[in-house]
RNA sequence: GUCCCAGUAGCUCAGCUGGAUAGAGCAACAGCCUUCUAAGCUGUGGGUCGGGAGUUCGAAUCUCUCCUGGGACGCCA
């Protein structure tokens, strides 16, 4: 708003236009040398005269009310808000739309279909699904934030080749008993045991078809065995779905599509997109300079491109949506390239709304983790530890807490979540236990106690009267927490157009210093003049933190 | 071999569509709790931005190339 401002009075001066001026702008590092800045490199070389004199020109000509200083320096004419009536209209703001501040109606009546988590059935809650969950609930929050009506949809992995493998395993070593009491560690023993025995024979890999095939085909044994696996999981799944805080619309998993697939196989053949090759129909995409997507085995059986059509397809039909985002791991970045190349090629434009949000893996010592070798870091494990730390913390600051159980899970989950989502989404992430549980300097405890911090002064406060109109004085020492609180709408706006939550975990953390600097230097409930404009202050970052942890999925507990 | 990511301080990472002396956190060291929660604050040290070339008034940022790491590349998902 401001921006545009010191926009539209270079343009006049200038004679360009406001929009062209204003993507030239920038917001300078340093917040001493201001708050917009304009260079004027380009122009120098226009006018075949010095930046510096340029900018010294514009700053001379210029001025109005919301700017108490423009100035030139450098090269750049530097734009300094006035702190006192900015600082006042942001809380004024702030005070008045509280958790809504920074939404947005973009997206009004439109309807994005979101695809997140999606564990697999029989295997434990890996840390990459943990991605995908936090990650997807997030963008699903963001843009619920800007109007848009989200499906979030669970596409469970309980179907497929792997379920072969696993009934197979289970008729030649499993123990019902272990297997009922316990059951996802031991489907996971079977499952590992099949793949090292199947390294030296063939034959089991066979078996392992031949079972998957025989589920396909509706036998009631193999039918019988895949619902009792997949109840368990799912049971298992719930449990660590309301420890964060997770929900969702639809947990149609990849069993779903079973009768679904027929109808799209049938499709590309009279569209004439499927060919033979080595014995499968595929469908080709060398003019794309792709490998060609395989639709079906040569056993007939169909694969997970069938199956990710069929379900694409159905998401259109079902709710309409303008966006279909799939957030799933770069490793299947190829995947979705093909799927929505066959999707054209059918004919859907729709297809264009389509975005597969990848996102970095979890390694472990450089590589990546493995189900097959064992090689995996359960996530209800980590959880656990982070609550009983969280806990133990509780424990010695602050014994006399009430609610000490759930405050206890919201920050040792605040710690794992916001661990995941600092990260650049498309970063691979180093497995750190150490890191993850982690409760001091950018972590979800620190800015969660900031904002229990702000909680408690508030309350302390009692009816003392928050007052938005803040004099000059207290505007110039808040004002690294002002900008930053002006700065809210824009974060969220720029994470939801980069599809990063972690935009907005980078922004919580610098109000949160920002906050906690001020704290650090400033008493806040001294009883002078000014008390009630620091209050009004202290109000707005507990407003703008609780909400940006939420936007995040992460509590903020009044008190820790 | 082909394609897709990434390479910034000892470690983990920021650095927006190219712009003013490259920033945080952790770890190390030095300070700050008889007054609002020390899960905090203040300060110090620490960098050939993987290498090279190019575009530009200006490059960590864009282009090319090489090196390194990760991933994908037909009957797993």
């Amino acid at each position: 708003m401001y921006k545009q401002i010191a926009a539209e009075l270079l343009a006049k001066s200038l004679n360009k236009s406001a929009e062209e001026i204003e993507e030239q702008m920038e917001r300078p590092k340093q917040l001493q040398h201001g708050d917009y800045a304009f260079p004027c490199f380009a122009l120098a070389k226009e006018k075949r005269q010095a930046p510096q004199i340029i900018a010294a020109e514009l700053a001379n000509d210029l001025s109005h009310d919301v700017f108490s200083g423009i100035t030139a320096r450098g090269g750049y004419v530097n734009f300094k808000l006035d702190k006192q009536i900015a600082g006042s209209r942001v809380l004024r703001s702030i005070h008045q739309q509280r958790e809504r501040y920074g939404s947005a109606a973009v997206g009004q009546g439109q309807v994005v279909a979101i695809d997140l988590s999606s564990p697999n059935i029989a295997k434990p809650f890996s840390m990459g699904h943990l991605r995908s969950t936090v990650i997807g609930n997030s963008i699903s929050l963001l843009l619920e934030k800007q109007g848009y009506e989200v499906v979030r949809i669970n596409h469970v992995g309980d179907w497929g080749t792997q379920f072969g493998k696993l009934m197979c395993a289970y008729e030649k070593w499993g123990e019902e008993a272990k297997v009922r009491s316990n059951t996802i560690p031991e489907l996971l023993k079977l499952y590992i045991r099949f793949h090292e025995e199947a390294a030296n024979d063939e034959q089991l890999e066979q078996e392992g078809r031949e079972w998957f095939r025989k589920l396909e085909q509706g036998d009631a044994y193999a039918n019988k065995l895949w619902r009792w696996f997949r109840d368990a999981s799912m049971e298992e799944f719930e449990r660590v779905y309301q420890l964060m805080g997770v929900r969702f619309d639809s947990d149609a998993g990849e069993a779903f599509y079973n009768d679904k697939m027929e109808r799209v196989i049938e499709e590309l053949e009279q569209k004439k997109l499927l060919s033979w090759s080595e014995g499968a129909q595929v469908v080709r995409l060398d003019e794309q300079e792709l490998p060609p997507s395989l639709i079906k085995k040569k056993d007939g059986a169909t694969l997970y491109a069938t199956r990710d059509l069929a379900a694409a397809i159905y998401r259109k039909e079902t709710y309409g949506f303008s966006e279909s985002l799939y957030v799933v791991g770069h490793e299947q970045s190829l995947h979705f390239r093909q799927l929505k190349l066959v999707l054209k090629k059918m004919g859907y434009e729709w297809a264009d709304g389509i975005s597969h949000l990848s996102f970095g893996m979890v390694l472990q010592d450089g590589k990546k983790m493995s189900t097959r070798k064992g090689k995996l870091v359960l996530l209800d494990k980590v959880l656990k530890q982070a609550i009983q730390l969280a806990a133990a913390n509780i424990a010695k600051k602050n014994p006399e807490l009430a609610d000490k159980e759930e405050v206890a899970r919201q920050v040792g989950v605040g710690a794992v979540l916001f661990h995941d989502l600092k990260h650049e989404r498309i970063r691979d992430i180093e497995f750190s236990l150490e890191d993850m549980l982690r409760v001091e300097g950018e972590t979800g405890p620190y800015v969660q106690y900031t904002h229990a911090r702000a909680c408690t002064l508030l309350t302390k406060a009692g009816d003392i009267r928050c007052d938005s109109e803040v004099a000059a004085a207290i505007a110039a020492d808040a004002w690294p927490i002002l900008s930053l609180l002006m700065q809210f709408p824009e974060a969220v706006a720029d994470a939801i157009a980069n599809h990063d939550p972690s935009r907005i975990a980078k922004y919580v953390i610098d109000l949160a210093q920002a906050f906690n600097s001020y704290y650090g230097k400033v008493r806040i409930l001294d009883e002078d003049d000014d008390l009630g404009a620091r209050l009004a202050i202290v109000k707005a970052v507990a407003i703008v933190l609780a909400e940006g942890l939420r936007l995040l999925g992460i509590a903020a507990p009044k008190q820790m």
